[in-house]
Parts: structure tokens; sequence; C-alpha cells
DNA sequence: TCTATTTCCGTACGTTGTACGAGAATAGAG
DNA sequence: CTCTATTCTCGTACAACGTACGGAAATAGA
């Protein structure tokens, strides 16, 4: 349905013709008290039995639908029985798939990062590559307003997310750090973007409620009129133009990247 | 049970001699289809019925427990059942003081919030008071490491939080920004923070496990080797030496706040 | 004492993630 | 072809969640 252009399966289909075997049970992690999936099951996952009945489902498939459903209502709408209802399986039949709906996030997460340009664009100015790559992520997340709060919570980086990653890290070449820096900028990087798209995203939908907005202007003003808020006071005094969005994202942005040379 | 300095009640009590009068009902917004509380109600809520039933708890204990909960077991610990056990008091008996779980989230918010400082300390170079004032985020969040994920939904600004950010707004005077760019600066910085201190916190949790590390460094070395990802592959060759958080922070913060300036 | 008001909370409902296990489909062995 | 091992499908069931409802209990003013 979208645009993807996945780079699922870790080249290891020996003389498969057959589409479609992506689909496989993942095991939980037996190993010693951890919780989660281990990322090699899950993203290198076997592909070969042959035995047993054949899938009638996709893993694709069913992450496809569990990201129309988030794009459309939301990620609290991705309930596993509606993702079920919308891929026409039944409820437990996911769970053939992925292992638990933690896991299901994370294979959305990757999947909609498989929209992400990967090849191509270095200019060799690495500040120039480090701001295409922020728009980038800012363009996917504006896509998908369910993103940032998906990426909230710690995951290991699918494939797609893992090429994505690259180009990162070869725009950052230049720079000459090692490799835990670059690490850490590519995680402060996306951190950052991630948050000012939330406020962003945010910042919209309440503008859309007028009467919230009312009420909470009436509540700020009723705080600051008390003599014990006088900055606050003056910034209602004196609020000023609302901006741009996107030109306060690229003037944040400049800030920050501006300020990674000087380590 | 910890420091706060609650700043709750506008300062309308007349005459009364008894405390806990901020235990009170607050209904749901019936205007015009907005979800959520009138904040004017929530954090300034009529502290005059004198009939009926004496409250039995308060919202103060309430909260405290629900914190005490979250910073023990986490935010997913904190349930409308657990926190009333904890309390003594029926389940149910807690919607006499916050109308729903979203809002009794909001008061953990604003409580904890009440630990930062909130006057002094301005000494006129706005970026070392800007410095400080991210400095304390970091601390109260590393205090209560729920507090980043218990931001990142959209909230009205209760008493302690606008205290700190009375602050804030102090502190960026010297820069002459009108108002609406001083909050951005501020929502921005706050951003930063919990971003920073979520990722911190994720690493230190992870690092804990260690058949979980082994098992992702298994997985990104088997992606590396697949020779489509060289900038990985060097990354994983070359990581370089672990950095103290502290630092870390400090630098990215540095960054940020320098860049700051050039507006 | 009566009545209005407020709080307390047991019960109950709808929704969630998912454990369990019976049945259906398939591939290879005999 | 039959048998068996394997794999997927999914109805049922359960525990835990947030919270609506409403009766009982307590209190203040009439």
């Amino acid at each position: 349905m979208t645009p993807t252009a996945d780079v699922d399966k870790g080249g290891n289909d020996e003389g498969g013709s057959d589409e479609e075997r992506n689909a496989r049970t993942v095991t939980r992690d037996g190993g010693s008290g951890a919780t989660g999936v281990d990322p090699q099951q899950l993203w290198l996952g076997p592909a070969q039995p042959r035995r047993g009945r054949r899938p009638a489902f996709s893993r694709e498939a069913i992450t496809e639908a569990a990201v129309a459903l988030a794009d459309a209502e939301g990620l609290e709408a991705v309930t596993m029985r509606r993702v079920a209802e919308r891929v026409g399986a039944g409820v437990m039949s996911l769970y053939s798939y992925a292992p638990d709906k933690e896991t299901l996030l994370e294979l959305m997460v990757d999947h909609v990062s498989g929209e992400l340009p990967t090849a191509s664009g270095l200019t060799g100015d690495w500040r120039a590559d480090l701001r295409e790559v922020a728009h980038l992520q800012r363009e996917l997340m504006l896509r998908h307003p369910w993103l940032p709060a998906a990426l909230s919570t710690r995951r290991v980086p699918g494939p797609n997310t893992l090429a994505f990653l690259e180009r990162a890290l070869a725009a950052l070449r230049p720079t000459g750090l090692d490799g835990a820096a670059k690490l850490e900028v590519f995680a402060q990087l996306t951190g950052f973007v991630a948050g000012h798209v939330a406020h962003e995203l945010a910042q919209a939908s309440v503008a859309r409620s007028p009467s919230r907005v009312a009420a909470e202007a009436r509540y700020l003003a009723a705080m600051a009129a008390d003599g014990r808020h006088p900055e606050l006071a003056g910034v209602l005094a004196a609020p000023g133009r609302a901006q741009d969005p996107e030109a306060t994202f690229a003037r944040f942005l400049n800030r920050l990247i501006d300020g990674l040379g000087s380590d």
C-alpha cells in the first residue's frame, strides 16, 4: 500500500522460488531472564520450514494493516483484535507472526522506516547531509504521527532502520568521530526530531479545539495575575508572532548541528 | 515523604484554618466536545464545600502514593487498584480526587516538579542559567525515571511546573526573545533533556542484562557482515571509548545552548 | 430532626493482551 | 496411499485494566 522498500530476510534463501517466506514463528528468548525477543530470530529468522500447514497471511500484510490502522486512528487504535479484523484473520493467528504486541510495534516502526531513502545524497558536507537526514526523519514522522510515541520505547534496529543508520553514519564519516560518538549523535538527532515533531503535532491538534485553548489561556492568565509570575505575565502580554513550524524546526536543527562541530 | 514544596491552592482560602482542603471533585469538561479536564477546575479548584462527608484521604496523599509506586516499579505499575491499595482506600474512592487516570498522571508530574528549586540562582549569564535549568531537570528525571515517559503526552502545566517555567523565563530575559520564542526554547530544552535521559536510562538498563547485550551484538555483527553496511562494520570495529553519561549530557547541552544565540 | 450534599466503595461491565489446546492442513516416510 | 510429524488457525477463556453506577454512610445548614 505504502511505497515501502523492505530489506527483509537476510540473503539466505537457498533456491527457494516461493514468495512470502518471512512469516515464521518467533519463539521467546528462553535465555537468562531478559524480556523481549532475540533480534536474530526476529529479523533474520529461519525461512526454511517446508513442512506443516502453509501460512495464510504474512508478517508484511499484518504489519501493513497495523500501520494503516495507526495512520488512520492513532496508536491506541492498534489492538490485536482490530489488526486481525483488518487482515481477515483470527486474533490468535497474529501470534504466529509476532510473539507479542510490542514486537508488532517494532515491526511497524521498521516497516515505515523502509520509506526512508537510504542510498545517495551525500554531498560531503556533513552538516548539510545531517540536516537532510533530520528532514527525512521529520517528514516520515509527519506522515506517521504515531511514530514519535512508538520510538520512545527502547528497540533493536530492524533492517530498514539499520539501512538508514548506515546513511547517517556515512554522512558523519568526515567528522572523524569514533563509532560510539557517531551512534550517540544519531540517537540524539533522532530523539530531537521525534521530540520536536511530537510537540509540533500536539500543538496543531490542540489548536483545533478552540474551547480548550481558551480554557488554558484563562487558566494561565489567572495564574499570572497572582503577582508571583511576572515573567509569565510578560509572555502573555507580549506573545509575539506565531511561526511557521517548518522554519522553527530548521532553526533549532541548525543550532543543534552547528554546535556539533566543537568537539 | 519526598521533600516537595507544593504550591497548591491559589490563595483563596478565606479564614479557613483546616488543612487538606485541596481534595475536591473535579468534574469533566462539559464544554464543546474536548477531552480532558478544565485546568482551572483542576489546579485551583474550589476549596469551599463545607457540607457533606469529610474526605478520608487527600489528593496529595494519593499523588504521593502513585509517585512512590512509579519510582519503585515503573509507570506501568501505577494502576488505580495498586494506588488505592497503597493509600488504604477503595479503588473508586480515587475518583473523588482525580477524574481519571490521566489526570492522576498530571498530578504526579506536577508533584515531583515541586522538587525543583524555583527561586534564585540567576547569574545574568543566560547560557549558564539555562544550563542550570537543564541540569536540574535531568537530575529530577534521574530521580524519577518514569518522568520522561509521563511528560511525553501533552499536558497543561500545574503550579509547580509553572513556577519552574517562571525561573526558565527569567533566565531567558537577557535574550530579548519574544514570549512565544521563549516558550519554544523551554519546550525544546525540556524535550531534549527528556529524550537524553530516556536514552541514558535505557542504555543503563540494557547494560544490566549481559545476555541481551550479547544477543544484540551478535545480531549487529551478522548484519554488518553482509557487506551492505560498511559504515556499521566500521563502527563495530572501532567503537571507541565509553563515555561518562554526565559528560555526554553536558557536551550535547552546551552545543544546543551555544547554538541558541544565532537568532 | 430533616434534608441536601459529599465522600466511600462493592459490584459490574467492557476492553485489553494473550495462554491453551483442539482441529485443519501440509510434507516426507513407509 | 497411509501414517506421522510439523506447522498454522483460531474459538474459548482468563486475568487485569479503567471506570460507570448506585446504595450506604457521614456531615452541615435549615
